[in-house]
DNA sequence: CGGTTCGTTCAATTACAATTGAACATACTA
DNA sequence: TAGTATGTTCAATTGTAATTGAACGAACCG
């Protein structure tokens, strides 16, 4: 189906495996949830696919499981409220990286310290300089973030 | 080293080659132009991967080719306005991928008109509200994209 | 109890993308 | 002109991540 193809690209395009978003999207369009054989079956994905592709998305909030009184099976259903899933997504993903950034640059400066005495004073200052401007850009970077968060709630 | 190492992890962020973003990240802190043969040396890596490398690099715009006279290599150096790097990359990747994203909704909403006769009523109205609510997703998304661009300017 | 279905795990396989290196083309040099 | 250095291309290799499927445990059923 189109759309499962069209989410299978777009979940490469963060990263994830490309069954991953097919399974999302199955079960975004389908109009009752699916239990694992169904999902399996209606992509021609493997059994152990099916498991470790609908784990993945319960720990990203993108699926629930549903139980129905009388079957053993689980069933999976899609969250359609995908405004709140990328806000939360945001958080998660922006912030964790604004903060790891700020750490390895910081890293890279000590090391260019430590190392100050193989440099000669020129290249140590246009060192200095470059990394400077980076610090910049990140700095840039991140009084946008509450900007963009308040235009996002 | 370790900046070198970051700006890999970084590159392998935006789907780039790892090596991609390790060269850039070499020039980004070299004082001086560096020739195709050193920036293999430095990062120890082939000559055919310094070529397709660099040629990524030239098309986005993150590095450029310098000439010495009296020199026959191509020196290449890195474009230090990463802020105006961004800002064009925002241009080609984001409004590409909302334009992508539009027609392939249109394209599903289609199809589904085509294969109506093939859902039973309740169904088929729940798949196109779940379609209309994706583009209202997307509208929502496109309506941030020029409060974003005045931000980023 | 066996037998069946379901879900998970994990080692083996497969598929894909990055990387290499050999072959080639170009330009300079003696 | 032959010889050397440089850059490109592309088929083959390598490395990495996704996928499979067999083995297992758990829950149900006759």
């Amino acid at each position: 189906m189109e759309f499962v193809d069209m989410c299978g690209g777009l979940a490469q395009g963060f990263g994830l495996p490309r069954s991953v978003g097919e399974i999302y999207g199955l079960l975004y369009l389908s109009p009752e949830p699916l239990s694992a054989p169904e999902i399996g079956a209606g992509l021609s994905i493997s059994k152990g696919s099916v498991s470790t592709g609908t784990r993945q998305l319960l720990a990203l909030g993108f699926i629930r499981k549903v139980w129905r009184r009388d079957e053993r099976k689980d069933f999976f259903e899609a969250e359609v409220e995908l405004w709140d899933l990328m806000h939360s997504a945001y958080e998660r993903i922006v912030k964790v990286r604004a903060h790891d950034a700020k750490r390895r640059l910081e890293v890279v400066g000590e090391i260019l310290d430590e190392e100050k005495s193989g440099y000669n004073p020129e290249e140590y200052a246009v060192i200095k300089e470059r990394l400077d401007r980076l610090n910049k850009l990140r700095i840039r970077a991140k009084q946008f973030m509450p900007l963009i968060e308040r235009l996002i709630k």
